[in-house]
RNA sequence: GACCCCUUCGUCUAGUGGCCUAGGACACCGGCCUUUCACGCCGGCAACACGGGUUCGAGUCCCGUAGGGGUCACCA
């Protein structure tokens, strides 16, 4: 596909100023994805050339998050403050070339433009009033911000490889700041430069950008570099269809993390919002490796839907082998719980695996069904166990637990016991079954009870039954 | 407001002019299985925003309308 051209170069190019959002984690996955399907290299920037609204914490929690999301990047993490020398070098350049002027305007005075601008309901935006002015006008003890003088006739063309030729007049774009009075450079050229000398060829971000790439293109064009090959995929939207981002909604990918949401189903999931193969729903990371292709990408924005992220969530869960779930369940059972398990208890825990996996749709969730299994006698019932325990229903645990007390302790053995017990007393197994369940486990719900029983052993369940007993 | 983008079941989507009386998945509602809850299986509900064209034929192409979204900083 990419046979005859330079390797792909795609990149991540986050701000740290805040977590990494879902938005951010499926930008990053499709770059990543469509780096690695050709072949190519993806690369990390942080774009921390706002100092003050950037944190370490925030850097800290983006590279986590990619990480957990098993998102690696090539090379180094490229961080965007230490280049400044470098762009500063390219405005000079564009200075010399006549491709940019320094602009005196206050920032009353562009306020002021902007708000007269929506009085008349005009194109907002700086007027040009110092773009051919005489410099020798320049006002005293004014440090100038750095415009790009970019064309005022014509258009500018963008072909997007997602959202297909867009077109804009040039007249609508105004000449953007280059650098600061303060001499530090904007985004608009940060990327440009940085994304030209790290060699990125494809640019895959939010559709947030779109306006962007035509003040990019621009730029590009008066650096006399080739600009990369675009694609804007439409945005993820919240449940009422408007943009998820930090301030509206939007989780950070630790907090999907600490739902209890595997990294592989968030990937799957991440997928099938705005890519899709066909009608395949439930796929690796292998096969979306395989046939991701950013033509495929929708254009139309997606929004975010938990119940599918559960369902989805529930399928990673119950396909995973027991030892590796034993490790990424441990976590939330031991805080749950309020100490660490025992070694033994960790064996327990893996022979009840199969059990409990069948029925959890999150870690969380894992962890609270297996709780029961670890906890300290008396157990406290909860209240449809305790409603299941009536004193009828006590009593008649007080005699299965001496017929118990007898039995093989093995499923089928104790299958034998109760269905012989309940037979005798003429009543429905679940009649049995569901006090029993709520004596050993506390809970209305839980695994097959006979397997519950053998996994917790003769001792123990002997003993919370003998706890409710008469 | 200006510019740009979008529009198939509640949600994610398949669909690239005839295979569509529109398919799948999640959710929802029934049923089966069953010691509970899940799982699984079976069945059901449910959509081409609207209006004009083009065409023998339009969900698919064109135009318009409506609705939604994005962007308009010396933020990134």
């Amino acid at each position: 596909m990419n046979s005859d051209k330079q390797p792909v170069v795609t990149r991540f190019a986050p701000s740290p100023t805040g977590f990494l959002h879902i938005g951010g984690a499926r930008t990053a996955l499709f770059n990543w994805l469509y780096a690695r399907s050709q072949g190519g290299k993806y690369l990390l920037r942080i774009e921390d050339t706002d100092r003050k609204r950037s944190s370490d914490a925030a850097i800290q929690a983006i590279l986590d998050g990619l990480k957990w999301l098993g998102l690696d990047w090539d090379g180094e993490v490229v961080f965007q403050s230490g280049r400044q020398a470098r762009h500063a070098e390219m405005v000079e350049k564009l200075l010399e070339e006549g491709n940019a002027y320094r602009c005196y305007a206050t920032p009353e005075e562009l306020k002021e433009m902007r708000e007269s601008a929506r009085a008349q309901g005009r194109r907002q935006g700086y007027d040009g009033r110092w773009r051919d002015r005489d410099p020798a006008e320049a006002p005293e003890g004014v440090a100038p911000a750095i415009r790009l003088r970019s064309p005022n006739d014509g258009e500018t063309v963008i072909t997007d490889q997602v959202q297909g030729t867009v077109r804009v007049a040039n007249d609508e774009l105004d000449d953007m700041i280059l650098l600061r009075g303060d001499g530090t450079p904007t985004y608009m050229l940060s990327v440009v430069v940085d994304d030209h000398d790290m060699g990125i060829t494809h640019v895959i971000r939010g559709d947030d950008h779109l306006t962007n790439a035509f003040r990019q293109t621009q730029l590009y064009q008066a650096l006399g570099w080739q600009p990369p090959v675009f694609a804007h995929i439409p945005l993820i939207h919240g449940p009422d269809g408007a943009k998820l981002s930090k301030r509206h909604g939007a989780l950070g990918v630790e907090a999907y993390r600490d739902m209890g949401y595997l990294p592989a189903a968030l990937r799957n999931y991440l997928c099938r919002l705005g890519w899709g193969h066909g009608d395949d729903e439930v796929f690796s990371t292998a096969q979306a490796l395989e046939w991701f292709t950013l033509e495929a990408v929708g254009k139309a924005p997606a929004r975010f839907d938990f119940k599918k992220l559960e369902n989805l969530n529930g399928i990673y869960i119950r396909e995973s082998d027991d030892a590796a779930l034993v490790e990424n369940a441990l976590p939330f059972i031991e805080e749950k719980l309020g100490r660490a398990l025992e070694t033994d208890e960790r064996t327990r825990l893996n022979t009840a695996m199969p059990g409990l996996k069948e029925r959890a749709k999150t870690l969380v969730e894992l962890a609270e069904s297996a709780l029961f299994y670890f906890r300290e006698r008396p157990l406290e019932l909860n209240e449809k166990a305790a409603n299941l325990l009536t004193g009828d229903a006590r009593a008649m645990i007080g005699q299965l637990r001496d017929v118990l007390a007898d039995a093989t302790w093995d499923v089928d053995g104790l299958e034998a016991v109760v269905r012989a017990f309940a037979d005798e007393k003429e009543m429905k197994l679940g009649k049995v079954a569901q006090p029993l369940r709520a004596a050993v486990t506390a809970r209305a719900t839980s695994p097959g009870i006979f397997e519950v029983l053998e996994i917790l052993g003769r001792d123990e369940a002997l003993a919370r039954l003998q706890d409710v007993a008469p």
